[in-house]
DNA sequence: ATATTATCGCAACAATGTTGCAATAATTAT
DNA sequence: ATAATTATTGCAACATTGTTGCGATAATAT
């Protein structure tokens, strides 16, 4: 059960006005625990304005609640940020997973490894493991 | 100076007929050392029809002669692969980087650590780093 | 309750992904 | 070297997704 008080919590912090569309889209993202394309979002939310939902998930971007999960597939899928995000930046250390099997992508508590390469300044990375999950192992 | 003999023995290797398009294409990969999109591409071979292109480097990709590396651009780029790589399966453990500063994304050397998640199955990973370059430090 | 300001919904266009098919080019067999 | 075979190209066409502008509408502040 989702409560809406969370919900307008995680707005409220954001400084993001409490409307009806990004209600819906963030329960969609409270609902699951894996990452989720504008695809499915689209699907889940049935009729719903593209623009609109491309919107939404963009300022939730902007403003820290979601971060966006790069894939070879050309679908990105988007993520929950944890409390350290805010609008003037993310600050994303974890993992994330894909399934060859389902497809499903998911945040993994783990840390990426620190590496360092001569000559290059580091500032980020992203890692993305590919096998099998949880579920279909 | 790029050699055909090199071209040529790797689209031959790739069992891939030789064509003026992809020996355009993988010459401008042999005289790139950083990865390309699409639209590097096509801005690279000027005059040059759309799905060809398009083609051209999904069939490369299915034979073992380009990678492709995700961005959360959206633009996803592409990097010629080391030997290793087959119709069957492509084979890298390297990393790749991306420059904040510049935008270029490039294959590195240094392989991937690896990493153990509990309860998943890890086939393959793809660690991309972001930060500054050595020409932009 | 009203003023202010952000968001929505829609139209519109751009860019990119994708398929079918006839014309053409590359390889193979003769 | 030529003909037969097979793969690739170029184009049209359509699908999907990204993106902007703008008036209508809804959310917050006063």
């Amino acid at each position: 059960m989702i409560r809406f008080g969370e919900i307008k919590k995680v707005l409220k912090a954001h400084n993001l006005r409490l409307t009806d569309g990004r209600i819906d889209v963030l329960s969609i993202f409270f609902k699951h625990d894996n990452a989720l394309s504008l695809k499915d979002l689209k699907e889940d939310l049935g009729e719903f304005d593209r623009v609109t939902l491309y919107r939404i998930v963009n300022t939730f971007i902007d403003h820290g609640v979601l971060h966006k999960i790069p894939d070879d597939s050309g679908q990105a899928t988007y993520g929950l940020c944890h409390d350290t995000c805010e609008a003037d930046g993310h600050n994303h250390d974890h993992m994330h997973f894909k399934c060859n099997e389902c497809g499903t992508i998911e945040c993994l508590d783990q840390v990426i490894p620190k590496v360092k390469v001569p000559g290059y300044k580091i500032e980020a990375a992203d890692l993305i493991l590919k096998g099998r999950c949880k579920s279909c192992v």
